[in-house]
DNA sequence: CTGTATCCTCTCTGATACTG
DNA sequence: CAGTATCAGAGAGGATACAG
């Protein structure tokens, strides 16, 4: 049977929550091609800070979908990548990728008929 | 060309946002066998509020999701649906419920695993 | 470089009461 | 029945400064 979406609690919220929050989804899908440093990451997500990296990058971490390594090196090195879970979840943000972008058209002309006939009726 | 993620306008995010907002969703897939009423919407999800479905509503019906139709009838009877572009949405969302309940237990040992780590190490 | 710690704002959301 | 209006709280997200 399927999951209950009118529980809170649902696995299906879940996952859509993450992927609704603002960052991990770029996240996740710049890591797609391979492993990325905390700076790596920060300078191909424009407006980014790093408080937001870091606490998105945890998040990912704990849901086992990133995994962190750590250097023990002078300057210190830490590298982010995708875990085979995060792997698997891009495969499916590169189709709501690709409904975006071959609907978008859809939308936005929808958008404008609504605003148009709001703007005529409007008292 | 892809679209550009990074980019706060890039219609993924708009995607994404829309996803990710607490109840479209949700309303969404109560919409998905067939038509309903506002008041049969309210009484399939549980928690919401008049206000919250309404402006959901609006929002899906601008961006041309769901129509919207209304009776000229005593008492009103506005009926609300899914448009072409919604139902292929519901496509989607089907399949974003099916990866989160399949890998959901990896989820949750994943975080199990984390938080087990985090308390062993906490200072 | 790789974060951590504060503070602060702003949007989302909910509670409540009211209207056509 | 199907909303609309108003007020208010909570929490995510951002700016900034600082630490290992």
């Amino acid at each position: 049977m399927r999951g209950d979406l009118y529980a809170a609690d649902c696995p299906s919220r879940q996952v859509l929550d993450r992927i609704g929050d603002r960052w991990s989804v770029l996240v996740v899908s710049t890591l797609a091609d391979g492993t990325l440093r905390h700076g790596g990451i920060a300078g191909r997500i424009h407006g980014i800070t790093p408080k937001m990296l870091t606490q998105t990058l945890r998040g990912l971490e704990r849901d086992g979908l990133v995994h962190r390594t750590v250097y023990a090196e002078v300057p210190p090195r830490v590298e982010y990548g995708l875990t085979d879970l995060g792997h698997d979840l891009v495969g499916l943000m590169r189709r709501l990728e690709d409904w975006a972008e071959t609907h978008i058209g859809d939308v936005e002309s929808a958008r404008s008929d609504y605003d148009a006939r709001a703007t005529a009726s409007r008292k």
